[in-house]
DNA sequence: CGGATCTACGAACGCCGTTCGTCAACGAAC
DNA sequence: GTTCGTTGACGAACGGCGTTCGTAGATCCG
């Protein structure tokens, strides 16, 4: 087998010029974990959590899927680290337990916003019991804010808990909103809410009056506020409750 | 080729007698929407949402998948019509505005336990806006309990979008206990959370303690209370900032 | 230099949701 | 009674999925 086309390292003619470099020296950045969340999460932003396969994170790197495996120990694992990238991008306010109402408050309105931001995340949020470092270091934040302000910790525990599985899943039915979009056709969602808000106020309008009495008689009120508002009025209600159970109650619910 | 074995349509031999009729003529109970429903049904609550597809409920009415397709649209569209199959099994309580906190109240655990009780079920809840028959006629009466008690009917409406999403929330996110209890061999719930929780427990006690004090030093309270006691604590939260806003405010908070 | 360990990855397994084309059954029209 | 259009049932297949296996190369330790 000593030919001219031997594949070890003495060559006794030179490589034609066209097929000279089989690996590329550099252009593939290496596998590596992080790669792997990036690209993961450039995927769930760009094609949703349906477009997210391991083999779309693999065809992106220019490999094959199997690659993936010696980094990642299944989707699941990928989806939870992504989630834990995602909470790095949370800004939290200053710490002021004389003020934890409104600090508090702060802390859900951003921690939507970051969910929010990036769509199908949310379906990984509310699905694991999030221990990654950008995790703890929110919930040390929002948990420790209620215990410093004078919430006995199973309470503080309790109210952080549900705070955060409100935020995720608002956020998470929201994100529900996209695939249908999608398969409606419609290109933005401005067209989309057009037209699927109406549908649906037509339908309550034409429920039989008999028997939906207040369904069909307020189709309007039914679909007059958006997504917005809706997450804000349940948030309210909850730091109300919350304002509410503070032993030491320096701070007014309105705050 | 012309043997005794033909394939074509013209076999040169009689059939054998004993494979006559190639169809059954009543064994099959016939395919139906319902029955599909129901079918799909069973599986949901023996194997979960994992277990459940249109390949097994199809195996299970001994036949393929693509016969379904004549019943139900989709996948999707299925899991919405065990969704409402679901809600059938709501009893609701007497409609009586006057002492509208309690029976919205009471609504809403009957609603948890339903759904709780068909575990995988909460993601179809979460997922689809609901337009069945019972999904319209639970909505018919929380909604009108609100505004039937003074409530405007655009608060009505996100009080009582709010209170769904949040029911429907804390199931899924229940829900999803189970398959990581499978996963990890647990036989029983009991024994799950034994390992489960204690696991959880040491974890928050094992983080350095000078950047996160308060998780690992109330490690302990974090885990003390159970599903159940989260949920109820989430929904007091909820009805007491109900009970400001009703305008009559003729119930108390605690009632 | 030899062996062990780790990354990369092609190939394959067994699923999945859905579509296509065919085939039998059946009611209406002629 | 025959024809025909419609409809439900369904075998086969398509393309995609998550994951595993076996192997080849690289890298590091002794």
């Amino acid at each position: 087998m000593r030919s001219a086309n031997s594949d070890d390292g003495l060559p006794d003619v030179p490589q034609p010029p066209w097929r000279k470099a089989r690996r590329q020296p550099q252009p593939k950045p290496q596998l590596s974990r992080d790669l792997i969340v990036e690209t993961g999460l450039r995927i769930l932003d760009a094609e949703g959590l349906d477009g997210l396969s391991m083999r779309r994170v693999a065809q992106e790197l220019g490999t094959g899927p199997a690659s993936l495996y010696a980094h990642v120990a299944a989707k699941e694992e990928l989806l939870e680290l992504i989630y834990d990238r995602v909470l790095g991008e949370v800004r939290l306010p200053d710490y002021d337990p004389a003020r934890w109402l409104t600090v508090l408050r702060q802390c859900a309105l951003e921690l939507h916003r970051v969910i929010v931001g990036h769509a199908d995340v949310a379906r990984a949020a509310l699905a694991s019991i999030p221990t990654g470092p950008n995790a703890v270091r929110l919930a040390e934040f929002m948990f420790g804010l209620l215990i410093d302000a004078g919430m006995p910790p199973r309470d503080a525990s309790l109210a952080f808990d549900r705070i955060v599985l409100y935020v995720c899943a608002d956020a998470f039915e929201g994100s529900l909103h996209y695939p249908r979009m999608k398969a409606l056709g419609n290109a933005n969602l401005a067209e989309y809410f057009r037209t699927y808000v109406s549908q649906i106020e037509e339908y309550f309008g034409s429920l039989p009056p008999d028997r939906f009495p207040h369904l069909s008689g307020h189709a309007q009120a039914l679909v007059a506020d958006g997504g917005e508002a809706r997450f804000r009025y349940g948030l309210d209600l909850l730091f109300d409750g919350l304002a509410a159970r503070m032993p030491a109650g320096k701070q007014t619910p309105g705050a």
